[in-house]
DNA sequence: TTTTATTGTCTTAAATTTAGACAATAAATA
DNA sequence: TATTTATTGTCTAAATTTAAGACAATAAAA
């Protein structure tokens, strides 16, 4: 493993693991690198809490490493704490896979003991546009994708429960705060809007009344009409309202 | 310090605090116990996780301690996790105040070292019926009481920080998940009920229609009348329906 | 017996949500 | 060029929910 994290000055056994919402084609995308190792290892982007770092800086940084995205919508929703959380069976696979990384670190050395141990895990869910998100590779991922929420791989840990929880949670939250948006490009239809929100709920919502109740939160500007080419009435571009206003 | 924590096995820089809410009198109450130490310290009932102990299991445990009770309501709300969260400026005015502790220690030893660095807190609240709870104290308090939530102590570091966001998160799940009569004692009259609603939103409720609204969750099951020896008519006694109903 | 305070419940009004309908529009088709 | 088609924006009416008012029933005190 590179930068080898025990000797980083990393709180111990406390991690940050961060499931970022995505949104094309009506589908809710999670973004999931895959690791750079041998057999097919997927584990959401997560990271370590430097001691003199806020564990909300420390989720920006682990999101805007993989996005590019400085300004990110976050939340932190749950802690994962386990006593059997751990990633030793993970590990175990991983090193009979890789036997190489035994020999590098001498075998059983500092950083399979730091990485066994079991973690208290900080899950934080995401919310951003993915048409401004370049997906970026850490050294330690091969390859970086957005899957579809309903066709995930199986990762290492409890990953998959933990996007289970985040989409919960952003279920909850929706309506209370206004952050659907967040996956929406700058501006948009009344139904992308819609659509979005059929997708998260995975359920349909009425034409007339969902435009109606989005209106009335009172956060739009509705910009020109957008001439799109197809056979029927152009449609509304809106915006979200800036914050001044 | 006794039952020195760098000595047992715990997850270092990782601590768990609990809002105990109890409610009596109209008022909303929390159970907080003070410091057996000179000088006025008040601290959340707190603790830490054993290596093999779950987050939960260890904020069960913590309440237990404290309350007596076994089967409790509890909620993780929140991690509170500034890089700046520590309790250095407390221990250094409890050992200015207390210079025995020093000799005891042989001078900043483990113990200081432990306590003063950073902690990422898990924060839990608890709803108990409060005639049930025995406070009882641990040996590092000098007494444990009931403060009304608007007349608490200044407490330690951001403790009561931790109290404001977790009464928030009580405000804001109480009705999804009918947590209210946790607060109550096993039969209350539905003014119980109003008044505790009442008093945790601070704000009045229509008497007929808060009534019809509390009925219609169909979670109570009306029992006889209760004669209060009020001169009125005596209001009924209700009870949580059991589950298997 | 009358009065007083509180409870349980009903009725009505207001507001909100849900469902249905239709004109307006832009391109495709005839 | 006129007509058809698909979709959007908006209006109206019905259904439901919420809020407000009213009053009889009750138990003790006066």
């Amino acid at each position: 493993m590179l930068r080898n994290p025990s000797e980083q000055n990393y709180i111990e056994q406390l991690s940050i693991d961060c499931v970022i919402f995505g949104y094309h084609n009506k589908q809710l995308k999670v973004l999931v690198p895959k690791l750079n190792f041998n057999g097919d290892f997927w584990a959401l982007p997560g990271g370590f809490i430097s001691q003199d770092e806020d564990i909300d800086i420390a989720a920006n940084r682990i999101l805007q490493q993989r996005t590019g995205i400085k300004e990110i919508y976050l939340d932190q929703f749950h802690i994962f704490g386990k006593a059997a959380r751990n990633s030793l069976k993970f590990m175990n696979k991983l090193i009979e896979l890789n036997p190489q990384l035994l020999s590098e670190n001498g075998q059983h050395g500092k950083e399979f003991n730091w990485f066994t141990k079991r973690f208290v895990s900080i899950g934080y869910y995401a919310l951003v546009d993915l048409n401004q998100v370049v997906p970026e590779k850490t050294d330690l991922d091969s390859s970086i994708d957005w899957y579809n929420i309903k066709e995930l791989p199986e990762m290492i840990i409890d990953h998959n429960e933990i996007v289970t929880k985040a989409l919960e949670t952003l279920r909850f939250h929706l309506d209370e705060k206004l952050i659907a948006f967040n996956l929406l490009p700058e501006t948009f239809t009344m139904k992308d809007v819609q659509e979005l929100y059929e997708t998260i709920y995975d359920k349909p919502f009425a034409r007339n009344n969902f435009q109606k109740k989005i209106l009335d939160l009172n956060v739009l500007e509705r910009l020109e009409k957008k001439f799109t080419g197809a056979a029927n009435k152009a449609p509304y571009l809106y915006r979200r309202k800036s914050l001044g206003a």
